[in-house]
DNA sequence: TTGTAAGCGTTATCAA
DNA sequence: TTGATAACGCTTACAA
């Protein structure tokens, strides 16, 4: 025990903290606690009180703490504080890309709401699985580093619940659901048969679908879903799904795009494309479009989510309310770190919308040639030949009037 | 499983730390460094040594230790370790929005970068200067938490560079430039620049310019510097820039699309808009498309950046490297972090380039009535008028061939 | 090569 | 209402 020897004097000893911060024009060092306990003439336990807004403290002595902070230009270390708590006001937030418009809105919108409540966001990009993933969700990096949860949209697999569920710690997700963990979402399967039912009502009945990847993928929940409630639509209304027109892209632009291409290349394309998601739609029109095809005159093209590039295409989509769930995941987890919240996981499903612009139109011509009706007649060569000559015309202008 | 008891056991004490993890299946209670120690036989220095890797411990203790803290599941607490050494691994990265493309891909790519790289990121959304400026600059919400600074095309003010330069950390821009801190970016002026000569070369004399907002907009410098580079361009050519077509927008789709909208409302339209961003540009396509005009056929479109979705709409654009900036920038603020850099700010400037897709073309007509050669004749509104009719019949079908 | 022990800056317990 | 003081868990001189 050797503690009286210097109250303070040789501070810059241990750490490599104590380096000699280059720009301080205020207030000199890093002032601690400790100096503003000397300042303010009370004890270091006092001035936490104190800076806390706790009570036990005198209305005189708050102020005269206040003031010395004040002059001190004084700021408590949150490292110091963690390692005193435990907490850490920071939240992290998983998820597979941030250059993607759905994960980028909806982590805007957990930014602000719990920045507003005093947490701050960590990163956690877990990227695609189709790469090597990278450990991020590694104890190490997390433990006593974060105080909540926030998983966007990615399915993790044991290992990673495992990390979860070992750190103890509150947790949301949206999108995907997490055994035993709050979770806001849509109805990704209801959703889409929004989209297909769009289309069967407008008269199409040779529909492709462009579903979203769901082995490499981290979205394999919503991949899933979303071609659940495509199938569950055509059934429904008694419609064929031909193996051929049910193809699966990436999610992406590139990947609509290259799927459709494919799609509009065979002898009997499809009438409509219903896309599991905004930006292969968006991909599906280009691929049209570069063919020559005019959309919604020669192709029908409907998408999910309601990209905010969706208006600028004029696509026909299902709306799902991104900010939404970004905000009240965001309001779920702050509840869970404050600690009143009734207990059990609660699920929040929130509603989409059929937005119709003008990607979608009654199928022009009868193109349901050897489907469904194929008592006898082996037509398939000739009417596909047909439609090649349609489309090949079409294509070199001149399309009809009206 | 339930390990060893209780190594530790009275310990939970003091902070609120030990709550009582819920879930934690494989460890037990987190282990510190002291079980660690206790159960490799040494002493928690030797740990902390051997596991960071520092030379001075004997191969046989190596393995101890390992095989201890690996038994033990042992973490390192970084809260702990950031108060004795002062470092946190954590970045942050301050931005405006986090939901524009420009920002959320340049994030995507510095976190990847850091990540790799041990450090964690922290967001720091200033939002944009027109809403109420959360204060997130602040001193009480960085200090002792970060390591360094990434500032993503935002001018910040006095006030937040105050803050900035009293923390005292190394600071690393992206587009906006920080007296005395390094920079990445782009020639913002010679890029458009370069649109406007592909404007001017193709014949179009007649050009609008959507600039972006610089009065309430963070992007402040960015909106300057690109407005400056098209005036530049129109004077080299000797050709005019006039007042009203020359306008400015916030940026977004929907600014754009207003803006061309009203410009395109008017009795002298232009023949080309080259707008500072491609984002505005590709509201600028939408509104002539609303108005049933064809691109290029009736109007040039050209924008800045090369967006994701530049692509799909088929616009001529100056593509900006965006990823790249944000790994340079990532890895030049690695570089300050780890010491090893020659000192003195240093600025990088990435080149750009164009990119001509089917949003130009030559003006279709002279639609030169009355700007430079007005020697008489005021043709005005007849030419509006026939600009209005041919406009109006291609409008309703039946495009030439070819 | 290893151990001892003094910090790092707070918070929180328990007396006073 | 305050003040000592023991954690918090780790790093790092300095000794051994």
């Amino acid at each position: 025990m050797i503690p009286p020897p210097a109250p303070r004097a040789g501070r810059a000893g241990s750490g490599a903290a104590a380096g000699a911060p280059a720009g301080v024009p205020p207030g000199g060092a890093p002032s601690s606690i400790r100096d503003v306990a000397t300042a303010a003439g009370v004890s270091v336990a006092t001035v936490s009180r104190a800076l806390r807004g706790l009570d036990r403290v005198s209305a005189d002595t708050r102020r005269r703490v206040l003031a010395a902070a004040e002059a001190l230009d004084y700021v408590a270390s949150p490292t110091a504080a963690s390692l005193a708590t435990g907490r850490t006001s920071v939240v992290g937030v998983v998820l597979p890309f941030l250059d993607r418009w759905f994960f980028s809105t909806v982590v805007s919108e957990v930014e602000d709401v719990l920045r507003r409540s005093g947490y701050q966001v960590l990163l956690l990009n877990v990227g695609d699985r189709s790469l090597e993933r990278p450990m991020v969700l590694d104890q190490r990096l997390l433990a006593k580093r974060i105080d909540g949860v926030l998983v966007l949209s990615v399915d993790l697999d044991a290992e990673e619940t495992g990390v979860l569920d070992r750190l103890g710690l509150p947790v949301v997700t949206v999108g995907s659901a997490l055994p035993g963990h709050d979770r806001v979402g849509i109805d990704d399967g209801a959703a889409v048969e929004t989209a297909a039912q769009h289309l069967l009502a407008l008269g199409h009945r040779r529909i492709a679908h462009v579903g979203g990847d769901s082995g490499t993928d981290v979205r394999r929940a919503t991949a899933v879903d979303r071609a659940l409630g495509v199938r569950r639509a055509m059934a429904a209304a008694d419609v064929a799904l031909p193996g051929q027109l049910d193809v699966v892209a990436d999610w992406t632009v590139t990947g609509g795009w290259r799927a459709a291409e494919a799609l509009l290349a065979r002898r009997d394309p499809p009438t409509a494309v219903l896309a599991a998601s905004d930006e292969m739609a968006i991909g599906a029109l280009c691929a049209a479009r570069a063919l020559g095809w005019d959309v919604p005159r020669h192709l029908s093209v409907v998408g999910v989510d309601d990209h905010e590039m969706a208006v600028t295409h004029d696509l026909t989509t299902v709306a799902q309310p991104v900010r939404s769930q970004g905000r009240l995941a965001a309001e779920m987890l702050l509840g869970r770190l404050r600690g009143h919240v009734p207990a059990g996981a609660r699920e929040v499903l929130l509603s989409t919308s059929l937005v119709v612009r003008a990607s979608t139109a009654p199928p022009r011509r009868e193109v349901r040639p050897r489907r469904r009706v194929v008592l006898g007649r082996q037509v398939l060569a000739a009417v596909g030949g047909d439609v090649e000559h349609a489309r090949g015309q079409e294509e070199r202008g001149a399309p009809t009037n009206r």
